[in-house]
RNA sequence: GCCGAGGUCGCUUAGCCCGGUAUAGCGCCGGCCUUGAAAGCCGGUGGGAAAUUUCCCUCGGGGGUUCAAAUCCCUCCCUCGGCGCCA
């Protein structure tokens, strides 16, 4: 959610930010109006309360001297239930004012590139060989070739979209896990492994509300949700906290299984491994003082790319438009691998600047010389499991159905170098 | 899960029994002093609204009693210790 120092002193950001969206700016309008609104309230809540105050005071004084003080007394009456209906009334504002301000989205980074949905994305870079003139199998194919998952009876004891990892293929999770740990922990990233749920208030601090409806499962009878990320308990740690920003920016590696309901999301496409409802995920968290987390983007942006260039698989990065951006990113690059079987593009890495925008929702700060700022928050894929191995499977398939391993994850696989089809 | 002790400003801490402006230290920021620094001394160090000086809020969260609650009562959360259960 957005400072409301930018509703009360430049809003006109906000009106413009929302015109490169397409969106209304009617949202905006009534957060400014709701603020109005609960100001004034404040105002009259205060002038009351120094009433009280005076005459409590004055209460007291007497009652010391041991003075009548009845007809005083009689003057509070009128006074509370005044402060009563006050209290109700501000609060209801404050609410709804912030109910409203929750939908305005983050204010876009200039460079974002404009355009409607994901076409207006824009291509920055492009790294790998691409060679079609071979008959590519799909990763589910080789899935079953190599024995490496066992979907059916996953989805017998829980359900579709679920999946045993199985041999090779399960070890071979745990070396890409381990590859890009190490790599993360040698850059001064630290690692952590964070609780996999997380209550509704702290949740509301870090995600779009409608993800509660999408994406979030729900333990029913404790408040608490499946996480979606470990980005998300990684953040909300320091709600309401004032961190320590002056030795650099703080780095984490996280590492998780993810939950997500993938409400909506259908296609031939997304069979086999490539969208599930749980997969374990390397990721990076920055937290960092405004002025430096341009910087950060790229460094969280470069490990990534470092990792598929290291693991050999073709990728490109993209930059995402204003119409694909979502909610609380100020700028987002996703990174794209090369699916030969299909002959596309496909999504692995998302890696976003997100500003102060969860840092005002958690009302986390840190110190500065003048006093507290909001600092900004950053995330990025380092490895997701099934995505990346499925990227493998396809990108290192022989042609007949082996899996050569990627030569940096060997060490962690008894330096075993390829996984033969059954 | 049960019993006991606790939760006070970035950290430590007094105040709670017995209701009436939240105490002190550390740290941090600024100033004096200094060639520079440390020490020492002085001032400032939670949030909000209004504007130069004031007002309000803030003692884990919520509710109640009261003219008035950090303080009394209820309730929930968390931490520590003991017991129980347990990978």
């Amino acid at each position: 959610m957005l400072e409301m120092k930018v509703f009360r002193e430049s809003p006109e950001k906000i009106f413009e930010d929302l015109k490169k969206r397409n969106l209304p700016k009617d949202i905006a309008l009534s957060v400014i109006d709701l603020d109005n609104k609960w100001r004034k309230l404040i105002e009259e809540g205060n002038r009351l309360r120094a009433k009280r105050n005076t005459i409590s005071k004055t209460i007291g004084e007497l009652k010391k001297k041991g003075t009548d003080f009845s007809e005083v007394l009689k003057k509070m009456t009128n006074l509370k239930n005044d402060l009563v209906q006050n209290e109700k009334d501000t609060e209801e504002a404050l609410n709804i004012r912030d109910s409203k301000r929750m939908l305005v989205p983050n204010l876009l980074e200039s460079e974002v590139p404009i355009g409607k949905d994901e076409n207006g994305n824009v291509e920055l870079s492009k790294k790998g060989i691409i060679n079609d003139n071979k008959k590519w199998l799909s990763h589910q194919d080789i899935l079953e070739g190599i024995n490496g998952a066992d979907l059916k009876r996953a989805s017998k004891i829980t359900g579709r979209r679920f999946y045993f990892l199985t041999g090779d293929l399960a070890r071979l999770e745990l070396a890409l896990i381990n590859f890009a740990v190490e790599m993360l922990c040698e850059k001064g990233y630290s690692l952590t492994t964070p609780p996999f749920l997380m209550n509704r208030e702290a949740y509301e601090g870090v995600v779009d509300l409608s993800d509660f409806e999408d994406v979030m499962y729900k333990i029913d009878e404790h408040d608490l949700y499946l996480i979606a990320t470990s980005e998300h308990p990684i953040t909300a740690r320091f709600k309401n906290e004032i961190i320590e920003l002056k030795e650099g920016p703080l780095k984490f590696a996280g590492i998780s299984t993810n939950f997500r309901r993938e409400v909506g999301a259908h296609g031939i496409s997304d069979r086999g491994i490539w969208r599930v409802h749980q997969f374990s995920k390397v990721e990076q968290v920055i937290l960092c003082k405004p002025e430096d987390s341009k910087k950060m983007h790229k460094e969280i942006l470069d490990n990534a790319t470092n990792i598929f260039e290291k693991l050999e698989i073709p990728y490109r990065v993209i930059d995402i438009c204003t119409g694909d951006i979502g909610t609380v990113a100020a700028r987002k690059f996703d990174i794209e691998a090369w699916m030969p079987s299909t002959n596309k593009w496909k999504e692995v890495v998302s890696a976003s600047n997100c500003k102060s925008y969860q840092s005002v929702r958690l009302n986390m700060r840190y110190r500065t010389s003048e006093g507290t700022d909001f600092p900004h928050t950053l995330n990025s894929t380092a490895v997701a499991t099934t995505r990346a191995l499925a990227a493998i499977l396809e990108n290192n398939q022989t042609d007949n159905g082996d899996v050569i391993i990627p030569k940096v994850l060997r060490k962690w696989m008894g330096n075993q170098e390829i996984i033969k089809a059954k």
